[in-house]
DNA sequence: CGGGTCGTTGACCGTGATCAAGTAACGTGG
DNA sequence: CCACGTTACTTGATCACGGTCAACGACCCG
């Protein structure tokens, strides 16, 4: 199946530039992309885990499960994410994935990593980075859900979202999609979902932000950033030690 | 200055045979070795960040502080223990480290993973791996800190230390060595130094846990299990997908 | 001795959970 | 077209987990 554009070169390429061989790489690792339904689950919590993920479209998000039902949503994945890195060090999977909406996903099997591997330096340490850079997030949410009060939690979580999804969209204005109820969103801060209605209900009626048919406007983005310290992670990774191209 | 056994072959080679080309680039990275006090700061949030460490004795932790000066500590080192990975994707370090005794570290710069990469896919793939079980626990922090109440959380740290401690140390009791106050377990896991006395008081008057001169012992770990549904993470890596060694 | 760190204990309080009722939007089938 | 179920969000009353503040004791080391 000839793709027309492959969405790992597509997603990669936006941080250095890849060799022919690279590209090569690439191309044998993907598979054929695949489609799942808004609430589908694409992996559950404990299965064998074969393949990475790319997002190519819609959002979706990793959780994980207590035994009394409690879940804890660890990640959100927006298209051009990669999803599945943790997976790659064991044999099962540590965590389950939900659709948030329909979306298309490309596979790719893990089973070919060492090729990638031993031919690709520059491409491993690339998937290195940006694994990498998913713990950086994690240690945040730790910070985040560790020591800051409802409030600072949901500012941060608006914020964060917002600042991921300029990654791929750098035009993007004040206001975005938000495809999670609230619900999921205390799942994600380790809140209820009525203490997450009174906050935002509270963040609106203080002009902080503005809510209609599922979008959020940060209307005073500067107030929102001030109550949680956030900082942008998304910058550029650093990229300097990388093996050279090509041999 | 000839040592009579690198700490980083010593963990390396619990998980994998390393050829002796491996061992080259071991040796290499492996400069020398760092003496830190007791209560010395090892490396600062926002400096430069050049190094990986290994620990070699004692133990040590990573935090993040808010402009408050509130910390969160988001790791907990021990001997074998690699710390720093997520530095690798950064040119700054995102987080603190804090020696908790005398320390000894041996640093490898940074600027020396594009060989590695490049001449030993398999001790890349060793590493990668290394860093996505510290994401792996991280998660479980995260689930840990944002659903568990302060009877789980700290049962879970308690069995997460003797877990991790088991590693390098196949034979060891219930009892081990904790050379964390409780402000700095407070801190681990988002409650404050007076909370943890509370809790763990109540968990020695219930025959849980004894304590005695820094040390503790789990009494009943399979009741603090039952409190926080606590899983073993620290089982073997999937190695089966690494790269052969020696081409 | 004196001062520092650390752990303990008690009184009080506030954030956020819990429980419950009610509303709005939406799709479905009659 | 309305009746109905479902899902999401809101709002209020009540409660409890864990924070805050403060005092005190144990221990260590100079």
């Amino acid at each position: 199946m000839a793709q027309e554009k492959s969405c790992l070169v597509e997603r990669l390429s936006h941080y250095i530039d890849l060799s022919g061989e690279d590209l090569n790489h690439i191309a044998r690792l993907e598979k054929e992309e695949r489609s799942f339904r808004r609430g589908d689950t694409v992996q559950r919590q404990g299965v064998r885990a074969e393949h990475l993920f790319v997002v190519k479209k819609g959002w979706a998000y990793s959780y994980s499960t207590l035994a009394d039902g409690q879940r804890q949503i660890v990640r959100i994945h927006h298209p051009g994410d990669m999803l599945g890195f943790p997976d790659i060090a064991f044999e099962r999977a540590w965590l389950s994935v939900h659709a948030l909406e329909d979306i298309v996903l490309c596979p790719f099997p893990k089973s070919a990593l060492d090729r990638v591997f031993v031919e690709s330096p520059r491409l491993t340490a690339l998937l290195f980075s940006l694994s990498l850079r998913e713990q950086v997030s994690l240690l945040d949410t730790v910070t985040v859900i560790g020591q800051m009060s409802a409030r600072g939690r949901i500012a941060y979580l608006l914020l964060d979202l917002h600042a991921r999804l300029r990654i791929t969209n750098r035009h993007i204005t004040d206001t975005f999609r938000l495809p999670l109820n609230q619900s999921e969103i205390g799942d994600a801060l380790g809140l209820t979902n009525v203490y997450i209605s009174k906050v935002m209900a509270a963040f609106e009626s203080e002009g902080l932000i503005a809510r209609s048919a599922g979008m959020v406007r940060l209307a005073r983005r500067d107030e929102l950033v001030a109550i949680c310290e956030f900082t942008d992670r998304y910058g550029d990774l650093d990229t300097s030690w990388f093996p050279a191209s090509g041999i």
